[in-house]
DNA sequence: ATTCTCACCTGTTAGC
DNA sequence: TGCTAACAGGTGAGAA
């Protein structure tokens, strides 16, 4: 579900109605999170001093110096909401905040998704390539040297590029006239500046727009992000190209279900 | 070292 | 209409 611009959607959310506020009470915490993280009892007398992102990675400064980091994964949200009389099945962390009362739930169908404390062992944070909104071109060129794998799988390695996901992969693969499956030592280094522009103004634009709602995602208010209606391939399969008006085709690249137009990207 | 495949879990949908 | 299989926005472990 979330990628870059969905997980800084929900950041800013939780700035704007969560920072500050202290946690009141464990109201419940599922089993699976627990095993995880035993600690997870201790963030009541918490307060949440504020929240950055790194990649796909949310992360909560705590009044103790400690971080809370959290990982959405598939399914997972972040939501505010009044006390329920009756617990949502899929509501495995709910904390009760300071001032109203109301809960702050982390709601995870598929239970992918990540709530711990962070610390020396999280390889997948520690190992994290730049922030996807600020990649250049000539970063691009000299991370892809000798990469032998498709320039699709290249951008979901979140080693070499934080953000990037399957949906916003095919849009700035579009964007920038590149099919998915060329080999990334095959991209010339004015294919890799356009690349790297087309993935910093489609993030961009897709903030500005509070994200992409394909299934199941929303902020942390509950709304839909609205890029949806901007996707140029990503779940248009059969529909005709905003550009060139060739059908869009739905391929499987890098073991991923893979959108692109045989019209324009070569 | 790098790349690929599968597993994690639940819900929805495409296809018969 | 009903059943089954495949698939879904992510990543980590282990195999090639």
């Amino acid at each position: 579900m979330p990628e870059l611009p969905e997980v800084e959607t929900v950041v800013r959310g939780l700035n704007e109605q969560v920072k500050g506020r202290e946690v009141l009470a464990l109201v419940h915490c599922a089993p699976h999170l627990r095993r995880r993280d035993a600690r997870l009892p201790s963030l009541v007398g918490e307060q949440f001093i504020e929240f950055t992102r790194r990649g796909k990675y949310i992360i909560a400064r705590l009044s103790s110096a400690r971080q809370l980091l959290i990982h959405l994964r598939m399914s997972g949200r972040l939501l505010l909401l009044p006390p329920a009389k009756k617990r949502d099945k899929h509501a495995h962390l709910i904390l009760r905040l300071s001032n109203t009362g109301e809960h702050l739930i982390f709601h995870d169908t598929r239970k992918f998704g990540v709530v711990e404390f962070l610390d020396e062992r999280h390889s997948g944070f520690h190992s994290l390539g730049p922030e996807a909104t600020r990649i250049t071109g000539s970063q691009l060129t000299g991370a892809m040297k000798g990469v032998k794998r498709s320039i699709k799988a290249f951008l979901l390695d979140q080693t070499k590029l934080a953000g990037i996901g399957n949906i916003y992969a095919d849009e700035a693969l579009h964007r920038a006239g590149i099919r998915p499956a060329r080999l990334a030592m095959r991209i010339k280094p004015g294919e890799a500046r356009v690349l790297a522009r087309a993935i910093r103004l489609i993030l961009q634009s897709a903030i500005r727009r509070m994200g992409t709602t394909f299934d199941s995602y929303i902020g942390v208010n509950g709304k839909p992000g609205e890029y949806s209606r901007h996707l140029k391939v990503y779940n248009r399969k059969g529909d005709a190209c905003r550009r060139c008006g060739s059908t869009i085709r739905k391929t499987r690249v890098a073991g991923r279900g893979t959108h692109y137009c045989p019209g324009c990207q070569f």
